[in-house]
DNA sequence: GATCATGTAACTTCATATGTTACATGATGG
DNA sequence: CCATCATGTAACATATGAAGTTACATGATC
């Protein structure tokens, strides 16, 4: 299954650190990201492990990224928040040898694997600064919405 | 994400239908399910909207195919028993105008559209009475293993 | 060494799926 | 027509896991 939330809950603090320029702290990130602290903690030390992100503690510390956003891909973030696998199924009584689920498998095995398959490469389609151009453009085109809306009175 | 335990359970249930002949008791189903009989009824309730079983009440009750297993694909179960999207992202704080979940959703979106499509078309393409078959070839084989054991004791 | 920031364990919600009890409703058989 | 059997469903209990919180240790910087 997905870890939804979370996903898009990181790429809110990743681009976050790449606005930034310098190290950003978990409370700073826990206010990006809707949640706290030892969250933001708990979560970018996922990241850290696969060497997305790097941390540093004491005065001026806080959460950088590791690497250039270019080389970051989503399927990277995505596997490093935890989300093994799209699908599961089965396992309910840790049945292996159940007739039923082996059928189930055998006619949908293929299946999981092919669907997982093309989820993991589009992710990996995507990297973290492609995401941040394009978040920017947004960024701009909602300012000058507002801009508009202002001149319009 | 995958309501996974459950379309497994269901399909012990329906396949279990399939070789009673006649009417099977919620309680009966709940041994084949490893559940009890509430849970059966909650969740064949689903089914039956789908018009996929039928239920009756009184003497000789219980739960029936609605129509020939021939007809019935795994992908009208899988819809039946609750699942709605595969992959289900953001909505956290039920944020629509977040420009960073917009990104991700122009990013993947039509990934997520796509690899829920090919999902559904395989599971649209296995019917029940294929996989009863395929059981059945499975017990068939167990059986013959279990009595090789035997003789060549 | 005072301060700032992460690291982490332990605990507390909170949400959701599942299990359970209890009782109402309807069908069948005698 | 009423005892019995089966589903229908509300209401409550339990279990699991994610997320939030508190508390304190560790390490870095000024």
């Amino acid at each position: 299954m997905i870890r939804d939330s979370r996903l898009s809950s990181v790429l809110h603090g990743l681009l976050h650190m790449i606005g930034a320029g310098e190290p950003v702290t978990s409370e700073q990130l826990a206010k990006a990201m809707a949640t706290n602290p030892v969250v933001v903690r708990r979560v970018m030390a996922g990241l850290r492990e696969q060497g997305i992100v790097r941390s540093e503690k004491g005065h001026g510390g806080g959460w950088t990224l590791a690497r250039d956003a270019s080389g970051i891909t989503l399927a990277e973030i995505y596997r490093a928040v935890g989300a093994p696998t799209i699908i599961a199924m089965g396992h309910r009584s840790e049945n292996p040898g159940c007739l039923v689920e082996q059928a189930v498998n055998d006619a949908l095995g293929d299946a999981f694997r092919e669907v997982e398959a093309i989820f993991m490469k589009r992710l990996g389609a995507v990297t973290l600064d492609t995401l941040a151009r394009d978040f920017k453009r947004r960024l701009a085109k909602h300012r000058q919405t507002i801009e508009d809306q202002i001149h319009a009175r």
